[in-house]
DNA sequence: TTGAAAGCGCTACCAA
DNA sequence: TTGGTAGCGCTTTCAA
């Protein structure tokens, strides 16, 4: 534990501490009670306006303001909904999607936090989250088991909801199925006519949450066909896409679903500068509908990811946690549509 | 305020409440002290084993897990460094910095919440952050006052820091001089010859904190030359890039600043589309040395950051709690070195 | 209209 | 080695 020294050093000026709710009653010359019924504007009590005049006047002089924990405590629940921090560079898309979340959530009074918890895994996380007493939890990717929705539960967490490949016994679910993805890349390469696919599977630790269920989307739309599907390790680095070029023609591949617009492009630049035509020798595709993509040339064709908007999100904790013992819900809510263009 | 109603419904099927302390202590036979000691394992104090055995069965039997808002308000302070979460989508670049930070910090025992504080500005945020207690608060990007600053340290957070363009009263800083960026960036150009030099401003809300100070950078550095410097508002759509681009040989540049990697990607499509030579015609240059850049034909020069590393960050932090009296550090972390390509 | 006081869950002091 | 208990800051019931 980190010791934390009083303020006694000299160096201080003034270590005066923090004031609260009773030395404000004591400027105002009024009580603790008086001075809650006035900030938090209960409206069961009436409180002359003389008074309320006094107290905000102290209040404001000395700066106070109100203890969250202390508050909490009282009340028995906070408005707290807590999201674990991402471990990984997150994209554009979903950024919009948290910030869009935090918006809805904050209209409707709840707030929101991401808490960092690198380095705790499963059911040490769900713990550390527990310790907050937040009244929601909102767990994308995978890693909490149905153990930690019921620690969640049992301490007083009204709703969990996970954002993720499957739904997890116990949590509402937005399920972002990624293999939707892979499928969407696979038959619209299969029907344009291409039969020997490669999947770029990223070596980057982390993303194989996403890229697994996309390379069996794309497994999925070939079975039963002529087709077949190779999966393609791939380190998002310039040498390691030089390297997979210079093979590119032994691999005898027509198309390839690069994961995403990044490896796609990263993909793309080494085939190029290696010879091989685009589309005509292989089609490639990415996903996520970056702008980066439309700069390329060609133009790369794309998986289009729909997000839930952050209002639906919204409503749906809020609804949870205003009836946490309901059946929790279960949405598919990552809409794939591929977007033709001209590199497939 | 959200109406939370109490777990009535029939639907719910147990909703026995949270366990505490207490309820460890009873069901293990012993006062809640001891509870206390053993969960902490609280060196000042033996327990005897078989004690230590009890509690802990009794604990994991209930699933109990300490109230975090209860132990900080009895130890008068918490461990929670807050950082008000970004409002718009940032990049890989950072994403990493904040990672490497919140693993720093927790090396230290602190942790790192982000708080969404979207729609709240100035005093009122200062005000929000303040009322969770935190020991630190790091502070990106400007929009912190000193009075905000007041706030926050009236309320017991030991170590402001600021992360952002200028320093503010009270408040530790480490600058980020987005000035020397477009210095760096003009100096190169005009180091190779280039006379009437354009600088992209992103029109996007939220930018211009980095983009003024780019622009002014560039401007500096071409003072006092026979340089000109022209700023040029754009849009991250492919038409307004097309715009611009079109009407480019009127503009008579021959270089461009695009302010960042992403921009100067956008636009040298747009030139390139429109016949302009790069870098013969108008050399270009980007930054933030994203991987995009070297994909690029030709690959994109750019100005290379470098971010204060997590661990001296947090190192900073914890200096600055331990010893809140002292007088606030400022250091310069924005190295910005060009990373000379074929664009210029 | 205002005040006194209980108590949320926890830790740490002092006593046994 | 263990237990009793005060009190962190706040809200809210009950009395005045």
């Amino acid at each position: 534990m980190v010791q934390i020294p009083e303020p006694s050093a000299p160096s201080s000026p003034a270590p005066r501490s923090v004031p609260t709710s009773a030395d404000v009653a004591r400027l105002a010359g009024v009580s603790r009670a008086t001075v809650s019924y006035v900030l938090n504007n209960t409206s069961a009590v009436r409180i002359s306006e003389p008074t309320r005049r006094r107290v905000h006047e102290a209040a404001k002089e000395l700066g106070y303001v109100p203890h969250a924990a202390a508050r909490s405590l009282r009340a028995g629940h906070s408005l707290m909904v807590l999201m674990p921090a991402p471990a990984i560079p997150v994209g554009p898309l979903y950024s919009r999607f948290i910030n869009e979340l935090q918006w809805a959530l904050s209209r409707l009074d709840y707030t929101v936090v991401q808490y960092g918890t690198i380095g705790l895994h499963g059911d040490d996380a769900a713990r550390a989250w527990a310790e907050l007493r937040p009244v929601a939890v909102l767990v994308p990717g995978s890693g909490l088991g149905p153990e930690g929705v019921a620690l969640l539960k049992r301490s007083g967490t009204r709703a969990v909801v996970t954002l993720g490949p499957e739904s997890v016994e116990g949590a509402h679910a937005l399920l972002m199925d990624h293999e939707s993805v892979g499928h969407c890349a696979g038959a619209h390469l299969y029907a344009r006519g291409r039969r020997r696919i490669g999947v770029v599977v990223p070596e980057e630790p982390g993303l194989d949450v996403f890229s697994r269920p996309r390379l069996d989307g794309v497994r999925r739309a070939l079975h039963g066909t002529d087709g077949t599907v190779t999966d393609l390790p791939l380190a998002y680095e310039e040498q390691a896409a030089a390297r997979l070029a210079a093979d590119w023609r032994d691999l005898g591949l027509d198309a390839v679903f690069a994961y995403n617009d990044e490896y796609a492009m990263l993909l793309m630049r080494a085939l190029q500068d290696e010879g091989v035509r685009i589309p005509e020798e292989t089609a490639v595709i990415g996903a996520d509908d970056l702008m980066l993509g439309r700069l390329l040339r060609p133009r790369l064709s794309t998986v289009h990811l729909e997000l839930p908007s952050g209002r639906d999100l919204a409503e749906l904790v809020d609804r949870a946690v205003r009836n946490p013992g309901a059946v929790p819900e279960t949405h598919r809510v990552l809409g794939a549509t591929v977007v033709p263009r001209e590199s497939s």
